[in-house]
DNA sequence: TTTGTGTGCCAC
DNA sequence: AAACGTGGCACACAAA
């Protein structure tokens, strides 16, 4: 058994090589992130320091200091062994996240498409609005300055040109805060600040997308994120350089960036998306019969908080309603207050503290569980997830009530969020190994992104009618909730497509 | 020059 | 964001 730190790396090396794999494997970054998920590192050094007292990396001390099978590595091993044990989180660590390494690494492998060209021409087209911006704001600013600086913005706006400040947040650090609410606010006060809108909204896309993802494409044509397994407190994937898990989405500049990423000739990409995802855990996990009930008739409460909100029919909620309103369910029950319910959805404060409340007398037992989730942290000092997998908690306890808050709304959302999470991933093991049966596994159909309850794949158009019915049905069938589980299907030879 | 903090914003 | 949660990343600015 090959036991070691980022087996991931060291898998993606030996298929790279046309190397054969070892049978089984032992991930000591991930084991650890299992025992504790909010560990500030996952390296040999820290861990070895932090469990073992010794300062130096165990795998790379001499081998004259080292006993045979007592070294730095077996002892982290025997330790996580013991611990995965006595937490049961074996079943979690050896059937899904070490299974999981193997399926990550095709995908991180194989990489998705980018066509270079629009994104070149993507990329001028922004530079010419973004210069075009900046000219005039230059000129009803009355000087040049760095528009990226918020501390400049806010010299500018209020002791240049004077605004009134009324109503201005105070950023912590002592200065007004130029945060997208607040220039909001300022809207009608001067005719700059639109312009400072865009402006951030251009640069931001060309930034942080346009830019690094032409720098980042390999040879092949294609872009290769790396997930990191224990990226997360929760259970969830992140995914770094780049980070293809937040690829902007819904306005005209996303979809022009998401054309961007492509099918390979004679393929095409095929999105499956868990519905309501979180809302039907918490439905199960509660067991509240008016979710539950809702659920079961089929009904897409995000539309209808959203038609509730917005004083429309659900056939006209618009997707910019649903997303609104898709902020305001998880808020709720992830404890959103009044203020800042009443800010995303321009109810009064008074009506957005009914809303709250009506939607905890509505769903009861949703309240009730949370209850019980806040007594099991404060007692126990974690809490867990249906399968097992654990989060310390200890400040639910702290003696400083916003602390203990912060941390009872962590508590209340990690069993959720985190079953979520293995849910996506049983899935993802589950269609793999269904698709290597078929012989389709990353020739004809192949899982290039997971987006936390999404799945990407680029699919040889020939089976598409066979293969999006395999992975669609296995997906709602990875895991038995008292709910429903469906997927939401998209295709198209790009990522900006429509259904 | 590098490193760390603050601000801000993209996604789920 | 004044009581939604989970992330990654770019940039300004100050300190090392
Ligand atoms: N706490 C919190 N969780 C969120 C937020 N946005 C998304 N999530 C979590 C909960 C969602 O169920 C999950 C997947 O996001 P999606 O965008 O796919 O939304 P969801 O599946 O609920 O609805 P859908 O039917 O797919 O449009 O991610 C948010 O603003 N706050
Ligand atoms: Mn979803
Ligand atoms: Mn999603």
């Amino acid at each position: 058994m090959l036991i070691d730190f980022n087996i991931k790396e060291k898998i993606k090396e030996l298929k790279s090589n046309g190397k054969n794999l070892p049978a089984e494997y032992f991930d000591l970054g991930v084991a650890f992130w299992l025992l504790n998920p909010d560990e500030k590192e996952y390296t040999p050094e820290y861990l070895s320091k932090k469990y073992l007292h010794n300062e130096r990396n165990p795998s790379t001390r001499a081998s004259s200091e080292l006993q045979p099978n007592s070294s730095g590595l077996s002892k982290l091993h025997q330790f996580a062994q013991k611990k995965l044990k006595e937490y049961k989180l074996q079943h979690l660590f050896k059937d899904l996240e070490m299974p999981l390494i193997d399926i990550l690494s095709d995908m991180e492998l194989r990489g998705i498409r980018l066509d270079i060209e629009a994104l070149k021409k993507l990329d001028q087209r922004l530079q010419r609005a973004i210069e075009e911006l900046v000219r005039g704001i230059y000129k009803k600013a009355g000087k040049t300055f760095n528009i990226n600086s918020p501390k400049q913005i806010s010299a500018l706006l209020f002791e240049k040109l004077k605004v009134d400040s009324g109503g201005i947040r105070k950023t912590k650090s002592g200065g007004f805060s130029t945060d997208i609410e607040m220039l909001s606010l300022l809207k009608d006060r001067h005719p700059i600040v639109a312009q400072l809108i865009e402006y951030r909204e251009l640069f931001k896309m060309q930034s942080t997308y346009v830019r690094p993802l032409q720098e980042l494409v390999g040879n092949d044509g294609r872009i290769h994120t790396n997930y990191i397994q224990t990226g997360t407190a929760t259970g969830r994937l992140s995914s770094q350089h780049p980070n293809l898990q937040n690829i902007p989405n819904g306005t005209a500049w996303a979809t022009a960036l998401r054309s961007c990423f492509v099918a390979d000739r004679g393929y095409t990409l095929v999105s499956f998306d868990y519905s309501q995802i979180e809302l039907r855990i918490l439905a199960s996990l509660s067991g509240d019969p008016k979710m539950i009930e809702a659920f079961e008739r089929g009904l897409d409460i995000h539309t209808a908080t959203a038609a509730n909100i917005f004083n429309v029919d659900p056939k006209k909620v618009t997707s910019e309603m649903r997303r609104v309103a898709k902020t305001l369910n998880f808020g709720v029950v992830y404890g959103m207050g009044a203020i800042a319910f009443s800010k995303t959805s321009g109810l009064s404060f008074a009506e957005a503290k009914k809303f709250i409340a009506e939607y905890f007398s509505d769903f009861s037992k949703i309240k009730e569980w949370q209850e019980r989730i806040k007594e099991q942290v404060r007692t126990a000092g974690y809490v867990t997830n249906l399968n097992g997998r654990r989060r310390w908690l200890l400040k639910a306890v702290s003696m400083f009530r916003g602390e203990s808050a912060e941390a009872e709304r962590a508590a209340i959302n990690m069993p959720v969020q985190g079953l979520a999470a293995d849910i996506i991933k049983v899935a993802m093991v589950q269609v793999a190994a269904e698709l290597k049966r078929k012989g389709w596994w990353n020739n004809q159909v192949r899982m290039l992104l997971t987006i936390h309850d999404e799945l990407l794949f680029e699919i040889k158009d020939d089976i598409m009618k066979e293969a999006i019915p395999l992975i669609a049905r296995s997906m709602e069938s990875a895991y038995q909730l008292a709910v429903p589980i469906t997927v939401t299907i998209k295709r198209g030879k790009n990522w900006g497509r429509v259904s």
